[in-house]
DNA sequence: CTTAAGTTGTCAAGGCATTAACAATCACTT
DNA sequence: AAGTGATTGTTAATGCCTTGACAACTTAAG
């Protein structure tokens, strides 16, 4: 096992990939950690140092490859990586997710859509058709889904968490306000607040207001 | 103005908030530090050093009052205010905002949505239509709408902004892969990136299986 | 070949955020 | 009404994160 990373600098690692990705889109073939921080309005000093925390990518007097920088840190995001995900909870959020992320890009592989709701069972939502949740147990121990995305109100949540725990789920990305972190051994959660940011928005306006 | 604010301390208001509204509802009168931090998985301490950023909340020898502990924040955070937002790009991201966020709970009162695609215009998004981007010129000036949602590719999203901010917004709550941040005067900014998040949920799931 | 300019890896310093500790204060019980 | 236990507000200590600095190294030019 590696050293311990903070988790301050696995949060700017995705950061730097998509930065990465666009420059070697653009065709840009080195970089120094110096330009990397103008872009990213971040210090030089940072960068280099949050990289080193996974070994040295870079090359003194030269600076980095950008694209060969890019495929590391993809490697330990695990963005090539084809974790079998499932989406619960098929709502207005969860459709939104299943159209709007690109799973395929981070890591996962989109495979199967769940609700509660028998009017939603069947319909197509992208090219997936969504299963009604009584199936889960059925489907999992056939496909097993590593990765679950949560949709679903508040009061089901930790319910439907066990049994998706007990179904071999390792992974919960977490969009119920239900908060799931340390629940489980070996499990990994990534709880999300989108709204959270909008209070934070209005924070900044009004306190901009003031001065 | 008040002391600066650590932004440490703003990221975890929205928590605070999220939790003192459940306990309300729940009927609970009166709360401890010690209590608070043991739902929030954090440390009396912490608590009540935030808290003491903006002013003495609570009463020694009992604790916070839950309810007004809960107006309080709200008060900081602007709950309160109707600030009038707008959402731009109704694609699956947008059109799942304006139905998923409930804006009147954070501040704000939704009351444009517009695309850029004929093919959306007129079509009602919750009890909204949708305007054509062409007519934001008119509305802004007929409505003032002071926040806008974007959810637009990153390619026009500075653009977008740029005339967004001429017609008087003064909050991005920004979806676009464009980082807006310190751009423009006066104005606040709260890049999302949702997909970011998923990614560090890869990077944990790793570690997890390399333990 | 030698020198100059540029850049990383890394260690040390500084600053900021979190935790700990305690006096001041309050509620409750007797 | 006084004493006891509980809890805050606040200051001090700790620890972590960020920034600064520099030697080691690379490239390119003279």
């Amino acid at each position: 096992m590696r050293n311990e990373i903070s988790a301050s600098v696995i949060k700017r690692l995705p950061r730097y990939y998509r930065l990465l990705g666009e420059l070697s889109k653009k065709g840009v073939v080195k970089i120094s950690s110096k330009e990397l921080a103008s872009f990213l309005r971040s210090t030089a000093s940072q960068i280099r140092q949050d990289l080193n925390c996974f070994g040295g990518f870079g090359q003194q007097g030269y600076g980095y490859n950008v694209e060969s920088l890019r495929h590391e840190i993809g490697e330990i995001l695990g963005v090539n990586k084809k974790q079998p995900a499932i989406i619960i909870g098929m709502g207005n959020l969860g459709r939104a997710l299943a159209l709007h992320i690109d799973f395929s890009e981070r890591g996962c592989e989109l495979i199967g859509l769940f609700d509660s709701s028998e009017a939603l069972t069947g319909i197509m939502v992208g090219d997936i058709a969504i299963r009604n949740y009584a199936e889960i147990e059925k489907f999992c121990s056939e496909r097993e889904p590593k990765v679950a995305v949560l949709c679903v109100p508040k009061d089901n949540a930790k319910e439907i968490a066990d049994k998706l725990v007990s179904l071999g789920i390792k992974g919960f990305w977490n969009f119920s306000h239900f908060d799931l972190t340390y629940m489980y051994d070996g499990v990994s959660v990534e709880n999300v607040h989108i709204g959270d940011s909008l209070l934070r928005l209005g924070y900044a306006m009004n306190k901009a207001q003031d001065n």
